[in-house]
DNA sequence: AAAAAAT
C-alpha cells in the first residue's frame, strides 16, 4: 500500500505481528506472564470490602435522597451518598488493587525491586473513597461482592459470579432494551470493510483463545454477543499488534465492542502497569473520549460488561453531574476512563487523574468532537498533557467521515495506522425506508400528529428538531395532545436528559423529541421511525439522525419534513435519497433548479458564511496529491464510498495553507 | 443559526 510522505517521518513504527514488542521500553523476552508479575502488596483481603455493597441497582438509586442527583452510572452505589469520610476500616482499602508497582509495562524487569516499598500515600487513597458508603450500611444492604478482580503476581485473578450484579450489566435474555443481540448475522456478514495500510493482519472470524484473552470471551458470551462483527473482525487482531487504528465507522458497526474487546483483551493478558505511587493520582491504562455525554455514558456501560470480574476498573466522567461522587469512583479505581473532553480538563486541572500511563488512547466520533470545537481542548489532553507520547501509545480513531480536520488530526495522533472504511449493515436503501414530505414551518405540528396517528410502527419514535426551544414546544404539545412524549435537548438538565433517554429507551415514553445531542452514536435499540421534524443544515447530520433506526439488519423508517428554509441541502438530500436508492419527490427536484439557478458557482459552501446554497463541488478537492480525500464508510450512504486511504497513487496530506474555505470543513462536501 | 461541552 502506498504511504504518505509524513507516514514515513513516524520512521520508528513498530512491526506488526509481535504482540509484546509495541511499548517502550521493549521487554526482554516473554514476559508475557512472568515479566508482568508485580509486586504482591498483601491484603487482598480487603477487596470485598472495598467494594462491598455494590450492586448497580436501580432499586438501590431509587433509596437516595431525592435531592441529590446521581447519575446512572453511579445508581446503587453506595458512594452516591454523603462526602464525609470514611470509616476507619477503610483505611487500607484501595491497595488491593494490587498495582504493580515497579515492574510493568514501562519498567524493565529490574525495576521491580523498586516496587517493594509500600507507599503510605498509596494507601491512603482508599481512605477517602470510601466516604459514601456510610449510606449503604446505613441501608442495611451490606454485601460482601466478591466479583472483583484483581492482579497478583503476574496472574490474573478473575473474581466470582454474582448473579445479582450480572442481571444488572447485562440483563436478561428478555430484556428488550437490552438486546444488542437481535442482530442479523447474515446482514453484519455483508457490511463492506477495506482495510489498508503497511502490513495489515488478517481479520478474525470468531471470538476465540487467542488471540482474545479467554475471561474476556466469558464476558463477551454474558453479553450474547456470538459473533465478531466486521469492524471487530478487523480491530481485534489489528489492536493485538499493538498497530494504530483510524477507522470510518458509526455506532451500529460494533464500534464499541470494536475497541473494548481488543483493548480490554490486552489489559487481561498484560496486567496492570506501574502506577506513581507516591501519587494520589489516577493513571488509567485507557482513555476514551466522546463528544457527548450520553455516548460517554453509553460507552462506559459497555466497558462495566466486558470488564466485569477482571481486574481493571472502569470509570467514567462527563459535565452536568456530580463531580465529587466521580472523584470517589476515581479514587477507588481507574484503569480504562472514558471521558468527555471538558469534564476531562477539569479532572486533569485538579490533578485527579494522569494521563502518564495511557496505553491505549480511543477517540469516538472524531469528527463530531470536532464539528462541537472540542479540537483545543482534544490537542491539549493528547498532547500538552503527560500522556505518552505517539509512539509510546495505540491510538484509535473513529469518525463516520473524514474530512481534512480529522486528516490533520489522524496525521498528529497516530502512528502508521491501519486505515479501516467500514459500511453499515446491510445497504441503508433496504434497511431504511426515507420519505420526505412537503411541509411548511406553519403545518408542522398537524402533519405530525397526523403522522403519529396514521403511521404504525412496532418500536419507538425519535423527532428531530434543531433548536433546544422547538424541542420543549414540541414535547408539550405532544403530551397536550395525549401522546407519550420526552425530549432531549443540551438546555435539560443531565439528570432529565438521563431520565428522557431512559424513559425512551424502555418505552415508557415511545416517542422522543431530540436536538443534536441524540443525532449520532446513540445505539437505542427498537427506534423505528425517526422523523426529522426540522432538516438539519448539515446533511451528514440527516445521515446521522435515520441511522437511529433500522439498526441491526431491522427495517426502518424515516421521514423528514422539506420546505423552501431547507433549500441549502436540497443537492445534498437529493444525492443521499438517490444513492440509498430512495424516491425523490418532485418537488425537490423543482427547488434543486431554483436553487441551482442562485448559486452561481454552486459551490457555497456550508461553512461560515458561504450562502449554503447546497454546493458540493469541493467533495473532490484534493490538494495536488491523489484523491486521497474522500474517506468512505458513513453509513454506506455515499454510494462506493470505501476509498483506501491513504491511496496507492500516494496522494499527500493535506497543507495547512490550504484555502481557508478547505481549512475549517468538517465533511467531505 | 443552533447545538454540544467544565463551572
Amino acid at each position: 500500500m502506498g504511504r504518505s510522505k509524513w507516514f514515513s517521518a513516524e520512521n520508528d513504527a513498530p512491526e506488526m505481528g509481535s504482540e509484546t514488542d509495541y511499548f517502550k521500553p521493549r521487554a526482554k523476552i516473554g514476559y508475557r506472564k512472568t515479566f508482568f508479575n508485580n509486586m504482591n502488596n498483601g491484603n487482598n483481603g480487603s477487596l470485598d470490602q472495598q467494594f462491598a455493597g455494590m450492586s448497580f441497582n436501580d432499586k438501590n438509586y431509587n433509596r437516595a435522597p431525592p435531592s441529590r442527583y446521581i447519575p446512572p452510572h453511579l445508581r446503587g452505589r453506595p458512594s452516591g451518598g454523603g462526602a464525609s469520610n470514611g470509616w476507619s476500616d477503610w483505611n487500607n482499602a484501595g491497595n488491593d488493587r494490587d498495582y504493580q508497582r515497579g515492574g510493568g509495562w514501562n519498567s524493565s524487569y529490574s525495576d521491580r525491586s523498586g516496587g517493594q516499598h509500600r507507599s503510605s500515600n498509596f494507601y491512603d487513597r482508599g481512605s477517602y473513597g470510601g466516604g459514601g458508603y456510610r449510606n449503604r450500611q446505613n441501608e442495611g444492604y451490606q454485601r460482601r461482592d466478591d466479583s472483583y478482580g484483581y492482579w497478583k503476581e503476574g496472574v490474573h485473578h478473575v473474581g466470582n459470579r454474582n448473579p445479582r450484579t450480572e442481571k444488572d450489566l447485562f440483563g436478561s435474555s428478555e430484556d428488550v432494551d437490552r438486546q444488542h443481540t437481535g442482530i442479523n448475522f447474515e446482514k453484519y456478514d455483508a457490511i463492506p470493510v477495506e482495510a489498508s495500510g503497511d502490513g495489515c493482519p488478517e481479520p478474525v472470524t470468531t471470538f476465540t483463545t487467542p488471540p482474545l484473552d479467554a475471561h474476556l470471551i466469558s464476558n463477551i458470551e454474558l453479553a450474547r454477543y456470538a459473533v465478531p462483527t466486521p469492524v471487530q473482525k478487523y480491530s481485534i487482531p489489528i489492536v493485538g499488534a499493538g498497530r494504530d487504528l483510524m477507522a470510518c465507522a458509526q455506532t451500529g458497526s460494533g464500534k464499541t465492542g470494536g475497541f473494548l474487546f481488543p483493548v480490554l483483551s490486552e489489559l487481561f493478558l498484560k496486567g496492570p502497569i506501574a502506577e506513581d505511587t507516591r501519587s494520589r493520582k489516577a493513571h488509567p491504562s485507557v482513555l476514551i473520549l466522546a463528544p457527548t455525554r450520553e455516548l460517554v455514558s453509553q460507552i462506559y456501560d459497555e466497558a462495566k460488561k466486558f470488564a466485569y470480574r477482571s481486574w481493571v476498573r472502569p470509570a467514567v466522567a462527563y459535565g452536568g453531574a456530580d463531580i465529587g461522587a466521580q472523584l470517589r469512583q476515581i479514587d477507588r479505581g481507574c484503569d480504562l476512563l472514558v471521558a468527555t473532553p471538558g469534564r476531562l480538563v477539569d479532572l486533569i486541572e485538579r490533578a485527579r487523574v494522569s494521563l502518564s500511563n495511557i496505553k491505549y488512547l480511543v477517540l469516538d466520533e472524531a469528527d463530531r468532537m470536532l464539528d462541537m470545537g472540542f479540537e483545543p481542548q482534544i490537542r491539549r489532553i493528547v498532547e500538552q498533557e503527560d500522556m505518552p507520547g505517539v509512539q509510546g501509545r495505540v491510538t484509535l480513531m473513529f469518525s463516520a467521515t473524514f474530512p481534512r480536520d480529522i486528516q490533520y488530526l489522524a496525521r498528529d495522533f497516530l502512528k502508521d495506522y491501519i486505515f479501516l472504511s467500514v459500511g453499515r449493515v446491510g445497504s441503508t436503501s433496504e434497511n431504511i425506508t426515507q420519505k420526505v414530505e412537503y411541509v411548511e414551518d406553519e403545518d408542522k405540528r398537524s402533519v405530525l400528529l397526523d403522522i403519529l396517528h396514521s403511521t404504525e410502527v412496532p418500536g419507538l419514535t425519535l423527532i428531530f428538531v434543531e433548536t433546544k426551544r422547538m424541542a420543549d414546544c414540541l414535547s408539550d404539545y405532544l403530551l397536550g395532545s395525549n401522546f407519550p412524549a420526552t425530549s432531549i435537548h443540551g438546555d435539560r438538565t443531565q439528570r432529565e436528559r438521563e431520565r428522557a433517554l431512559d424513559s425512551f429507551r424502555t418505552g415508557r415514553t415511545p416517542i422522543m423529541v431530540a436536538t443534536a445531542v441524540a443525532a449520532r452514536g446513540l445505539d437505542i435499540a427498537n427506534v423505528s421511525h425517526v422523523i426529522s421534524y426540522d432538516l438539519p443544515t448539515d446533511i451528514d447530520d440527516y445521515v446521522h439522525r435515520i441511522g437511529r433506526t433500522g439498526r441491526a439488519g431491522n427495517t426502518g423508517l424515516a421521514t423528514a419534513f422539506f420546505n423552501r428554509n431547507n433549500k441549502n441541502i436540497v443537492n445534498d438530500f437529493i444525492d443521499i435519497l438517490k444513492e440509498a436508492n430512495q424516491e425523490v419527490p418532485g418537488f425537490l427536484e423543482s427547488i434543486a433548479r431554483e436553487a441551482r439557478s442562485f448559486s452561481g458557482r454552486g459551490r457555497g459552501g456550508r461553512g461560515r458564511g458561504g450562502g449554503g446554497f447546497g454546493g458540493r463541488d469541493y467533495r473532490k478537492f484534493n490538494n495536488g496529491g491523489g484523491d486521497y480525500y474522500r474517506g468512505g464508510g458513513n453509513d454506506g450512504f455515499y454510494g462506493g464510498g470505501y476509498t483506501n486511504y491513504p491511496p496507492s497513487g500516494g496522494g499527500r496530506p493535506p497543507s495547512r495553507d490550504a484555502p481557508m474555505q478547505y481549512q475549517n470543513k468538517t465533511s467531505w462536501f
